[in-house]
This record gives structure tokens, sequence and C-alpha cells, in this order.
DNA sequence: CTGAAAGCGCTTACAG
DNA sequence: CTGAAAGCGCTTACAG
């Protein structure tokens, strides 16, 4: 009573007199192939459309042993970099008939396992999947799973599987290069925990390198972390820190959810960008071309990782091929207002 | 070969020497309604710990005719308005063992009912849909169709169905006159077409009301509508328009989408905010705390549109009960910096 | 206390 | 050219 009952392969076979089989068959496209003569194929379609019937995909996904459904494990859809990820692998799916499942994993690894399980058991044909995980052990069980999968944004290093990820340690170079340019001596490095990240870790190697590169020491001291679940309680402390007593010329935010609380607090503390503190971000969001000042950044291409990451996946469901790929993307360094633009700017704060 | 064969049920009551029924109702917890002597669960249940054994939802779904899964039909996962509120449903969602598929429509009728007919046909137990229809027709087949539902953020006037929303009359209602009292005369507001949208509608209602109510006229010349597809490249038109021949000293922006664009082409054209245009939106985002200035605001509670909306799916999922529940949340003002502060502000303009 | 049988709605190998 | 039968992995009414 909940649900008017649905027309059914059966319902149509019995209304034309024939077996259930020929009308599977015929819907199916595979009418010539069993040499359905013209004629019948023709009444099945017209009653189907009368009907406007449409196959169980669960009956068809039982039978077959495929779903047409993806799932997509990411730690939170409400960040505007997995929302835009995510947008750009459904509208991929979407174009090949599939549909996605999305779960949000909120960084826990414990929580990640257990809705991949429940994903699996919800008979999806492959997974994409930002990992929290520091262990190995969780990918190695998927992988050993045998489902189709493709890692997003992170990886783990020593697992051989299928990742789409943008140039971490390229772009924190980059951007690092840029900020010595500025003639910026004492810049520090924000990041989250959990610091296992490969792309944390990759962010931070680039900042390094491009310090040693350009002859300054790294100082651990201007390399701060904070807890990804309570980022906006320490960032008074740390930016208080690293301002006053550090006195830093400038702060490199590793991630769009650092720079936001970050911008939060110097507001609050009523620090000017950049005329007080210059600030960089790894990650920019749409807003950051707009604000006053605009913020200089590090971009990451989004909607290519995530239809790259469909690609791939899709390449794997429908292939034997066991093959992995491991791809890195380009970034791109947005020069804006928030770190001043030259030694001018430098001269003036002192 | 692709995926390792899966432990069934039949494995564990063969292994266990029971029959295949028994193990179900075991797994179902109903063992002691079935007088399945305790041993026999314990062994059932070590058996099936051991094999990390979850049964087959896609079985399930087809044997019990539910699937635990629900869809989601937005315009768009990568609108922080709408990811914000998927995050929030699957919150719920997950807690009550509910999986989300969610597919965009980017405001498009047609599509709209394309991906509704797919959701159902893969056997969602219900739907929760933010429509971009504007005559009746699909949602009248939805109600017809038995399936449960809810609209969020839009509704259909003249349809008895369960919805969940924001304030809209009353935010913009209110913002006009906190805009008014600031002493600004000459107030535009920007809308978007499709306009038949009644989120829109209500707004530009709440606003002409305000007006009117403090006997100011409402001139229809300071009410503009910009197609949502291409937002960007008329938005510099109208606020020309707006602010260099209409002289208008403040403008309404009636979604977060518009004023984010219309907040880079005020910066472009070198309009500051608010010495030479005062704005205010509807629809908050984070960034608009912190940027400078901060933005004036409605916010609208979206974590409590996506949980209410759940609860009410669930409710209408879970009974025989067809009473439709109509929801209309309370929104927030939120006085910042971009309208001024007082008449001083609008004399430091002449 | 437990099992055999039927069936959810499909698809496919087999038979004619 | 077309149909009958088996089976995907479950659950449930029925039987003993």
């Amino acid at each position: 009573m909940r649900q008017k009952k649905k027309t059914s392969l059966k319902d149509i076979a019995k209304q034309l007199g024939v077996s259930p089989a020929l009308v599977s068959m015929v819907l199916n496209h595979r009418g010539d192939e069993k040499k359905v003569s013209p004629e019948t194929q023709k009444k099945v379609w017209n009653l189907v459309k009368k009907l406007n019937y449409k196959p169980n995909q669960v009956a068809r996904s039982l039978r077959l042993g495929n779903s047409k459904t993806i799932g997509l494990v990411i730690a939170d859809i409400s960040n505007i970099f997995y929302s835009i990820i995510a947008k750009s692998i459904e509208e991929q799916a979407s174009a090949n008939g599939y549909s996605i499942i999305f779960m949000s994993s909120e960084e826990d690894p414990q929580k990640e396992e257990t809705i991949t399980r429940t994903l699996i058991n919800r008979g999806i044909d492959g997974l994409i999947l930002s990992t929290s995980c520091k262990d190995r052990d969780h990918i190695r069980k998927l992988r050993d799973s045998n489902i189709p999968f493709v890692l997003i944004d992170r990886y783990i290093p020593g697992i051989k599987t299928n990742y789409v990820l943008a140039g971490n340690y390229q772009g924190a170079f980059d951007m690092t290069e840029h900020l010595l340019s500025l003639g910026y001596t004492k810049i520090a490095l924000l990041t989250v925990t959990p610091s296992h990240l490969t792309t944390m870790k990759h962010r931070i190697s680039g900042y390094q390198d491009a310090l040693r590169k350009n002859g300054r020491a790294v100082k651990n001291k201007l390399i701060k972390e904070i807890a990804y679940n309570n980022i906006k309680e320490n960032m008074e402390k740390v930016l208080k820190d690293l301002i006053l007593t550090e006195k830093v010329q400038a702060i490199f935010f590793l991630n769009n959810k650092l720079t936001i609380a970050g911008l939060e607090i110097l507001k609050r503390l009523k620090f000017r960008i950049p005329q007080d503190i210059s600030i960089a971000s790894f990650d920019d969001i749409e807003l950051f071309k707009y604000s006053y000042p605009t913020i200089t950044s590090v971009s990451q291409p989004k909607e290519d990782i995530g239809r790259i990451a469909f690609e791939v996946l899709l390449k794997e469901i429908n292939s034997q091929d066991t093959a992995k790929q491991q791809i890195t993307l380009p970034v791109k360094l947005n020069i804006r207002e928030s770190c001043g633009n030259s030694m001018k700017s430098l001269f003036n704060k002192i």
C-alpha cells in the first residue's frame, strides 16, 4: 500500500503473450542478436513506453552482480574542496550511467572502515576514497577485497593503488619561493594533524626544500600543527605566538580550513593583511579572489581530480586490467594582494 | 575473478549444519522469537564474526522491498548551501542506517525528472528534493507514485507535500527594514531567474512589504533579475546601472552566488563597501564573517533544514501516516560592516 | 526447536 | 524465432 505495485517484466510479457526472457532480451538491445522478429521488438518497446516501464535496478544488480553505483568516501562533503570534487565525479558518473553514494568519514579511520564495508555490502562497483587512515591495513584489505578503487588527494606510500592528487610538494615549494622572493625571511607554516597525511607531508617538504635551496635554515618552531577537530580553539594562541613572539613576516596556511580560521582570528586581533602580516593559502576558494585583500593561494585542479578519478575507476571496473595508475596533477600559484607586492610593503612595516 | 566470492548465508548454514533460514532469523535478532536455542544462536554469531560475514544488501532489498537508501536531488552539490544540508542529512541518515545517493539537477526541470526516476528505479525508500520545477506536474507525479518525499528550500504552492525551508519572507523583510533603519532610501534587490522559485518570490515579497510598511514606494527598476546560468556575465552591467544610473545606496543580493559574484565585480570596478555602496546578502557563508569588510547577511539554518527534512522523511517511511508536514524555520539577521553603521556613513558618501 | 519451499524481479544458458 | 528453467542471496510463511 505504501508503494503502488510497479509494472514488471512479467506484466509486459503477459500482456504481450510472450515470455519474460524475450522482453528482457529486447530491452537490453539484444533482440537482434537473439533474432527476435522486428515486429515483436516493436511491440515490446511500444508497451514499455506506454506503461512507462523501467527495469528494477535492484533485481538487475542481484542478478548481474553489478549495481552501476560507486561509493565516495570523503572526510566532509561540506568542505568546498570535497564538494567540488564530488560534483565533478557525479557529472562523469551520471554521463556514464552511474550513481554516487557518498559517506563522510570525518577524518576518522575507524569510521572510514565501517563506511567502506557498508558501501561494499550495498553492492557498489567501485570506490573513490580520500583516506584518513594512518596505517596501511585498511587500504591493503581493500586491495585484497578486489573491489576497484581510486584514492584521491591522499595516498598510502608503499601500497600500489590507483590515485589521483595534486602536486602538493610543488605547490608548497613554489609558494615558499614566491614568499622568499618578496623578501620575507621568517615564513611560518601552519599544518593540521593528523600529520601522517601525505598531502601535509608533501607540502611541508616543499616548504622546507624551498627554504634550503635558497640558503635559509628550516626552523621547526615556525612550523605549527593544529588538531583538525579544533582548529578554531588553537588558532589564536598559535597566531599570537608566531606574530608577536617569533615575529614572522608571512604565514603559509596549508589548507583552506586553516586559512579561513586564520582570517577570522587575524581580523579579531586586528592584524592587518598584508601590512602587519602576509598570508598565503594552500587550496584556493572562490572568495579569495574577491576579498579585501585578495588572498594569494595555491589552487588545486579539483574538477580534474574528480573527473580523472572517475575515469580511472571506470577503466578498472570495465577491464580485468590491474595496472594501477598514479596521477599527480599540476597546481597553480595565484599571486594576489595578501602578501604585499614588493620590498616596499616589507619596509612599510618597520 | 574481479570480486572474490563473498561468504553468503548458505555458506554459514552449511558450515554449521543448519538451514539458511535459521541463520537469517538469528542475524535479524529474531532467534528468540523463533525459539532458536541460545547455543545455536551463539554458534551462528561466532562464525559470522569469524568469517566477517555481512549480508548482501542488494538481495535484502529485493526481498524486503526496501533499500535503506534515500535519494537527494539538489541543484548543485558544490554550492555550499546544499553541501551543508547534504552533510546534515547524511549525518542523520547514517545514524539511522540509511545511505544517501545524491544527484544534481543543475536547476533543469527536465533533468530533475529523469534523475528522480533513476533514483526510484534504484529502489530508494524516500527522496529529499530541492525542486526547480515550475509546474506542478512533476511533483504531482511524485506524490501519485506514493514514494515518500520531502521538499527542501522550495515548495510548490497548491500541492500538499512535506516541506522544510527557511523563513524567506521574514528574512528579506527584516533585512530591508534594517537597511531602511540605516537611512537608506534607494535599496536595490538582486534576484535570479528562474524566478518562479518560491524562495525568490517570498524574498521579493518580504522586501516589497517592508518598503511599503515604512511608507516607501516599490520601484520595479530597482529589482533586477539575473539568469542563474550566467550570473557573472550579467552582473557588471546590472551593478553599473544600479550604482551609477539609479544611484542606489544599498544592494540586497538574494542568494550567496549573487553576493559572491557581486563582490567580484564591485572589487573590479573599484567600488568601496560600504563607502560607495552598501551590500547585504541573503544566505550567509562562513567567510562573510571574516572578510574585509564583513558582510551583513541573513543566515538560514542549513543544518536544521537537513536534519528535520530527514526526520520528516523517516517518519513517513516508517508509518502509513500520510499527514504532510510543512515546516518553516526561523532565519537570523547578521549585522556586520558591509552596510555601514549609521547615517554618518551615508553622509560620508556625498 | 528446525528445515524445505517459495518468491522478490531480473538475466542467461539451454532446449526446441 | 521463442519459452521453460535456474539462479543471484536473501526472508518468511508454512510445515513438522
